[in-house]
DNA sequence: TTACGTGCAAATAATTTGCAGTCCC
DNA sequence: GGGACTGCAAATTATTTGCACGTAA
């Protein structure tokens, strides 16, 4: 879509904060991980597709293959450090706050957009079926632009 | 995974009601569609993803092609008559009911099950950013086996 | 040292598309 | 008859994997 790279640095956690989220993690500081988690955890509330953390990791100045990204994220997914966010466009988005909340979702543009945790109530939670425990909801409120272009449906 | 295809005939709905329901989304009545409409809408309250209802179908009787299914997931997607649900699997389950309800998500599985609609309340929605309208909230309970192969979280 | 990580390129998987031929209205 | 639909195979897109090499503990 995009020729130009727009070579935006992204904003840095510091290195050291990154340092001890993966120590916790029990994953070992690397130099790519830590470049990735200094992308990731610099801002708490972002949704990224494996290609773009890709971008903003490499224009950050750290050399690094997208396959390591790949499976970075699913480490760091795996270790409860960020969330994996189901949407209905073929490709994954990760979202670097692990905290209770949930997400707009924009159709169009297939970004998603923060819920703060308290804004959403779910009363009378079904119990799960037999065998089974809740491990996480998950709520998408999925949104189209006003008036977009093309025809609006009538109510 | 599996060698051997069980050649359980699905159930399949009424000729005639897969034929209105084409004509009220302005869609011709193909021999195609017809198979499809009838695996899809013989039950109310299925999940399929798009290589399970091209095995129904072939196994209905009725051959066809998987860029056919795929093309047709879409265009009753986009007339209403189907809905997607998004997961964090790869591949896309459609929902052959297309009313107010939402789903658990058995994630070892892969497999959807119906919540029904008033069994969830949610309080509180949150107005829309400028400019958007919400055309769906989808809730996903992801559930996990109890005591699954492997270890079990200490809560 | 030594198991754990990473890069690369090739493999997979799910889905879409181009185009020639077929079928419904 | 003519545009809508389908089949096929090839193209795309997103993601995973195998294996030789590099690196943190």
């Amino acid at each position: 879509m995009q020729t130009m790279i727009p070579a935006r640095a992204p904003a840095l956690a510091p290195l050291c904060e990154v340092r001890s989220i993966l120590k916790g993690a029990c994953l070992r500081p690397t130099r790519q991980r830590l470049a990735l988690g200094r992308v990731l955890f610099a801002d708490r509330h972002r949704h990224v597709a494996a290609e773009d953390l890709f971008r903003d990791v490499v224009v950050s100045g750290e050399p690094l293959s997208l396959a390591t990204v790949y499976n970075t994220l699913r480490q760091f997914c795996a270790a409860g450090l960020i969330r994996e966010v189901a949407t209905q466009s073929g490709r994954s988005q990760y979202d670097t706050s692990a905290g209770d909340h949930h997400h707009f979702y924009v159709e169009d543009e297939d970004r998603l957009i923060d819920i703060p945790g308290e804004t959403i109530r779910l009363d009378r939670l079904p119990a799960p079926p037999a065998g089974h425990r809740i491990v996480a909801v998950d709520v998408l409120v999925r949104l189209r632009r006003v008036s977009a272009p093309g025809r609006e449906v009538a109510p």
